[in-house]
DNA sequence: TTAACTCCTTTCAAAAATAAAGTCAAACGT
DNA sequence: ACGTTTGACTTTATTTTTGAAAGGAGTTAA
């Protein structure tokens, strides 16, 4: 299905998303248009879901980066979905998963005051453990 | 320092980073050198660390995604750390956090298989927990 | 008032993207 | 064995984008 080239492809296009197609072409020894018509196809395919940055976030205002483990005393989890949505301008993430905790909610915040506001607001809903990420 | 029209900026390079600087020029309401500009700017100062793809781990082969809490019984780390740099090819992100656990590792396999080959590998090292994300 | 900045626009030459035409080789049916 | 189709590529030529340069408008400070 992929071959070589589209990994040399997809490689270089994680590594500057904004190179031009003539550049990425010299790179997978291929002409422009046929390193673009590759990346086309890998779009096309879903293989190339998105461009995007990498935003520097404390650079932004939110240094504060955390993981909280969520345990739902309720089975409806619908109050705290709810809680989460409203909260997005800290959420990155929020996995349902399997094992000991039910959510993986991966967020980052402004300061630890932000955070504590956030987890006490939580904690009308569920329990949680809290990893503070260091590097 | 950052200004209303570089968030819209920052908002629409995280939604299409290979947009021209014509067209983000027209979403945000300057014209395309004034866009071009801001962005170097952006760039500059750290504020837009990458220009990255997102692809899909699972049309590449690597569906399983999962979270392992990492609990290193043994002070020296680094024979942990040397076998995360060994497999790196399944780690997404390694991080070191404060919490219950020492290490928050996110990663992505091909199959169950895998997993089971790499956290096998994992636990002549540390003591793990594994989460399974589902969606 | 004037000078120095900052941030923008417009203009225009150079570079890149894209559409189109043509080449080549492998796969397939007759 | 022959012609046809298909897919992936290159080259060429037109269109579009970029990025440098010049200049204007608003702000601040001497």
């Amino acid at each position: 299905m992929l071959d070589r080239t589209d990994f040399l492809i997809l490689d270089e296009l994680s590594k500057n998303s904004r190179i031009t197609m003539k550049d990425l072409g010299e790179k997978v020894h291929l002409s422009g248009p046929a390193a673009s018509a590759r990346v086309i196809k890998l779009e096309e395919r879903g293989v190339i879901e998105d461009y995007t940055i990498k935003i520097n976030q404390a650079k932004m205002g939110y240094p504060v980066h955390a993981i909280v483990h969520i345990y739902t005393k309720n089975p409806n989890h619908q109050p705290y979905l709810s809680y989460i949505k409203k909260q997005n301008r800290y959420v990155v993430h929020n996995y349902k998963v399997s094992g000991e905790s039910c959510y993986l909610l991966e967020c980052r915040f402004p300061s630890n005051e932000e955070l504590d506001e956030f987890l006490t607001g939580i904690s009308n809903y569920v329990s949680y453990k809290l990893s503070i990420i260091i590097k």
